[in-house]
DNA sequence: CTTGACCCTGGACAGTACTCCACCCTCCAG
DNA sequence: CTGGAGGGTGGAGTACTGTCCAGGGTCAAG
């Protein structure tokens, strides 16, 4: 599909694409008439991306994994592998956000002084 | 305290902590040779600072609450309030974070398609 | 008085992630 | 054939968050 379809489908928009094009996030082919055209997978992909995004990598680290990832052999396996480390990361984040949250809950009703000098 | 004492009690560097006082996010007096003279209680904001940036807050973001923190004749009781916006932020975020695991959980294993192109 | 640790300023530079622009080409409908 | 939507390139610019540096002042110890 043609970059517009793509912005549309995923709601980037094609500057960010092309950008992410250039950081070599997203692969493309060339139409004759030198068009972008990028598979459909490239749907889910950027979803991936923006997955991982949230949960704090880089562009560039998402880029690699996801050239490691294309150039294994048992892709599917070490996809699966992936989503393990990053539900662990996950976990990880999401237990200290549940510290945080104790240690802001405990300080609830104290005066306690955080205020800016 | 002067610069290289706050910077080793926060570990951040004296540039940065320089460049949170141009931003409006640190403030301090200045001693009659001109040094920077911090208040012990930047220590503590400087560690609400950090947590406020994990929570994904700029630092513009931070300075404008914190001027309104300080500015407020209430200051126990907007800080406790803050707190509890937080509280709802973190909460938010880890139902976030439980979605985005139990998204990748379901798919570890399954062959599914998310190679880049 | 010199040395070394520490501080000051202003400004350049860096990495990340976009965003916008000028200028040009391609394609399809009318 | 023309107009307009959509595509291409290279490069500049932006916002954020620092980081580094040159050039120079301050201060206490030896």
């Amino acid at each position: 599909m043609r970059i517009g379809e793509l912005a549309g489908l995923t709601g980037l928009s094609r500057d960010t694409l092309r950008f992410y094009e250039r950081t070599g996030l997203l692969v493309s082919r060339r139409l004759p008439n030198g068009y972008r055209d990028f598979p459909p997978e490239a749907v889910p992909w950027l979803r991936y991306v923006r997955t991982a995004q949230a949960l704090g990598f880089s562009l560039a680290e998402i880029a690699r994994t996801g050239a490691e990832l294309s150039a294994a052999p048992d892709a599917a396996e070490r996809l699966s592998e992936l989503f393990r480390e990053k539900i662990a990361l996950i976990d990880a984040r999401t237990a200290e956000l549940a510290a945080l949250r104790a240690d802001l809950a405990g300080r609830v009703g104290t005066g306690c002084p955080l205020a800016p000098a």
